[in-house]
DNA sequence: TCTACTTGTTTGCTTAAGCAACTATATCAC
DNA sequence: GTGATATAGTTGCTTAAGCAAACAAGTAGA
């Protein structure tokens, strides 16, 4: 109510946290903005095929997808939804779990994704290059890794968003 | 076109790039979340709101705003119409150049910021006591620093969204 | 000073994401 | 088995954010 709020440590926290966002948001920007520039795969929902793309069989269960984009169910629903309009997944109903499905990725939607995801990892890794050496990316890594178990439990604490997803999802894009 | 996607390096960056998403999105809900709870704050635009508060004399320039946080001028121009509507904000013109505005707290927007900002303050501490030690934690906001300077100095190279905002601006949360 | 160009903000329109409510299936307790 | 509860996903509706185009005001050059 009367803290001092420009004073010291307690600002420093709240930059920290703003240069988490802003650079979440600004990669993202960016990303997109060179996505495309280079052609067809400006698409919104990159996240969501890269993490198909890289999993088993390229496909993964609705609820474990949509905890890896940070989406809400209703939100993966209508991207899943988008894709398959396009053509780049269908969704498998699940054969053990008749309320579930797994989105998979077409062999249209794969081959995209073969031309695409280089083109990423090289923007990725230039990025990284330019701002970090590889010790810091290490870091960095091991910083956010514990940062984002530690909100994801926190957020499942307040019961939401899916609830597995919490070990070692392949967290890419 | 044909690296091995599922090897090392590359990976491992691909990963890296995704904690900071999640990270970031996964801090927002919680926050989101947390002021739900605790009540009258869950605004959406608190992002607008402790930046104007933190601002001297409570305001900014529209498009210094949008940088901070992240938005599009059009983006911003919708958010502020909405807090104004709220009675949190007004508009100034700005006297030196007619084209331009600040977005101004009112007295009531003081008001409620005053008593949301140590709320939040307490929300950053405890997360970032139970993930840190004070020494990482230093370390984390540089790299975070680095990158999102980086990062928006290549979005400005593309050309768009502001284009101050680069140096210090107070980037909280 | 008239013209051309740039910059700051807003508006029209479209898309995407969230919440709450709903359906269908699974699981548990009895 | 039957009923009660939980889980996976979808749908209706609302809000927010982006792009592109418009405008208005500044700046520069002839």
């Amino acid at each position: 109510m009367s803290k001092p709020l420009n004073s010291g440590s307690n600002d420093e926290r709240l930059t920290t946290v703003g240069l988490l966002f802003e650079s979440s948001a600004g990669l993202r920007r960016l990303f997109h903005r060179r996505a495309e520039l280079s052609g067809a795969t400006a698409n919104q929902s990159f996240d969501i095929l890269i993490r198909l793309a890289r999993s088993q069989q390229g496909e993964l269960r609705m609820s474990e997808l949509a905890a890896q984009a940070s989406l809400t169910p209703s939100g993966l629903t209508r991207a899943v939804d988008r894709l398959q309009q396009q053509g780049l997944v269908i969704r498998r109903s699940c054969p053990d779990d008749r309320r579930g499905s797994f989105a998979q990725l077409t062999s249209a939607g794969r081959t995209i994704m073969d031309e695409a995801i280089p083109e990423h990892i090289a923007q990725v890794d230039q990025v990284l290059n330019d701002v970090f050496t590889p010790e810091e990316e290490k870091q960095l890594a091991s910083f956010l890794r514990r940062l984002r178990d530690y909100v994801l439990e926190q957020n499942q604490a307040s019961g939401m968003i899916c609830d597995e997803a919490v070990g070692e999802c392949p967290d890419d894009d």
